[in-house]
DNA sequence: AAAACACGCAACCGCTATTTG
DNA sequence: TCAAATAGCGGTTGCGTGTTT
């Protein structure tokens, strides 16, 4: 019954460990070259690579992988990584597929060595009471949400994003999730306040973007937004069918648009992010 | 000069969802 | 239909290197 057993059950024996070597990326690569990526099973029956087939894949996506850009985050990116951190927690992958040149382990390790710690830096420079009245407003918010009662929890008597604010508030990312599923859940929500009612097909990305109560909803939407057609393709085509694609182009604009100053996207977001957190009619 | 410490990153581990036979 | 394996993800570890004492 069931598949074959892998190379990983071969009881551990043989199978290498540790750093990889030149030689076994070029056998690897070339490998790769000839078959494509995939059916990582076959890779080490067919290379006669010492290596568990899991290993194999690791070390073509996080390594060998053309495209890759290592080290050297530009400000930009390391923009959309703090906001989408906010936004979507320590969903990595999820976070990975706006940066196509950077790898989610990649991605992982900047957060937990550089921008945790200048998160956490610039959180301790905000003013406390700023900080705690944006956590209780928070807090009052979420609890709030559940009985669709309206809370305006931006701060405006500062200029600082909301997202990022989030962020401050919330320096555990364990405790992430919660603000940040709303933020997302308000953002789209305004989103599709602002636009014409989708057309019948487009349920599917309507009941989507309603059933933002666990991370894992919110990760398929933004993919779907993102055209990932992984997971969440049904939604994808549904709403493509629909003809709605263009009802997000602010924040593809915003995650994906990679122009040097390319601010004016960044900067829509933001005044549109911090508009629907400061409309009390909205939320 | 050397030991202690801090940092960055590649790779591993454990888990879940999906796929396969 | 279901058990077993794969693929993929996020958390964690361990090692090499740089910096400080």
């Amino acid at each position: 019954m069931g598949r074959p057993p892998c190379c990983d059950n071969n009881g551990g024996a043989g199978v290498k460990k540790g750093p990889w070597t030149p030689e076994e990326d070029i056998v690897l690569v070339s490998y790769i070259q000839q078959h494509g990526p995939g059916n990582w099973r076959s890779v080490p029956e067919n290379t006669g690579l010492m290596r568990c087939s899991k290993s194999c894949r690791l070390r073509w996506t996080n390594y060998l992988r053309p495209g890759i850009k290592r080290g050297n985050f530009t400000p930009h990116e390391e923009g959309i990584i703090i906001h989408l951190q906010a936004l979507l927690g320590n969903k990595w992958a999820a976070i990975a597929s706006y940066l196509p040149q950077r790898t989610d382990n990649d991605i992982k390790n900047y957060w937990n060595t550089h921008l945790k710690k200048k998160v956490k830096r610039l959180q301790q420079q905000t003013d406390p009471a700023d900080r705690s009245s944006f956590q209780h407003q928070t807090t009052t918010a979420a609890n709030a949400a559940a009985e669709t009662t309206s809370s305006n929890y931006y701060n405006p008597g500062n200029n600082i994003d909301p997202t990022m604010q989030a962020a401050m508030a919330y320096p555990n990312t364990t405790c992430n999730a919660a603000p940040a599923t709303m933020a997302v859940s308000k953002l789209f929500q305004s989103w599709m306040a602002k636009v014409p009612s989708p057309a019948a097909t487009d349920y599917k990305a309507m009941v989507a973007m309603h059933e933002f109560q666990d991370d894992r909803q919110t990760v398929a939407a933004v993919s779907a937004i993102n055209g990932d057609k992984s997971s969440s393709s049904e939604m994808v085509v549904g709403r493509r069918e629909a003809g709605t694609t263009t009802t997000f182009s602010l924040l593809e604009n915003w995650l994906l648009d990679d122009m040097a100053p390319g601010q004016a996207a960044m900067d829509g977001i933001m005044e549109f992010s911090a508009g629907c957190y400061a409309d009390p009619i909205m939320f």
